[in-house]
DNA sequence: TTGACAATTGAATAGTTGTTCAATTATAAT
DNA sequence: ATTATAATTGAACAACTATTCAATTGTCAA
């Protein structure tokens, strides 16, 4: 049997046989494309920088955002899965914070490599 | 006229108004969206960490990955047009090669907030 | 308990994206 | 010139995703 996807042979036989048993797990590579999959988008950046200067509830990031509340709670709910955010009720309404320390560095970082 | 998307008032309008000015401009907002959009797919994630290794041509990185160069030589032109990677061509083969020093801290502020 | 408000949810839709396939370009060797 | 190999390209398809809309849950106030 022969289940190769790859429609060649390598040029550099020795260079591939180095660098494969350096190469990262199928579950770790599946986790950080998932986390970078998660920061890919720009409401859920939006949110995030948002968190980073205060705790707001729904409604109020709704506003500063200027989107629904229903598209901002469905966002949310994406950043609460990865863990980026936490949650609480008070009353009527549910605040957001950051629950993630790592966050601020990322986007700095990302921010170097955009060039400021 | 009244151009709001927000189907609500904030709670908290005085929170809003202090957050508001720090917000990225759109521009940055879409810069940064975008370079993690990029980093986003576990195939793109495996070429920079391939790359990190060592300089390969398209056909190592397929034999390495397991994909048809086809798809690999697809990806590497988002990372090029993302100025992730650079490339030189030499007789039949095209060398790719990182080019962005910051991608190996990115990945490892990632890998910390996964937890390793 | 009734009405109003905050937030969540699920389904639907429109837009985006990754891989495949077939065709093409470019280089090297015979 | 012809053949073979490396890589790129564009179109097509399937899978995924963000927002909208309508309906629902939960909480407070009257």
């Amino acid at each position: 049997m022969d289940s190769r996807r790859s429609d060649c042979e390598a040029t550099n036989i020795d260079i591939v046989n180095r660098v494969r048993p350096n190469m990262p797990e199928t579950r770790l590579l599946y986790e950080l494309s998932d986390f970078f999959k998660v920061m890919g988008d720009s409401t859920r950046i939006q949110l995030l920088w948002a968190l980073e200067e205060s705790e707001m509830c729904v409604g109020d990031l709704a506003v500063l955002l200027d989107m629904t509340k229903s598209a901002v709670s469905h966002q949310l709910k994406v950043l609460r899965t990865a863990k980026l955010v936490r949650s609480k009720k008070i009353g009527k309404n549910v605040y957001y914070a950051l629950d993630d320390h790592h966050v601020k560095s990322i986007l700095e970082k990302a921010l170097e490599h955009i060039g400021e």
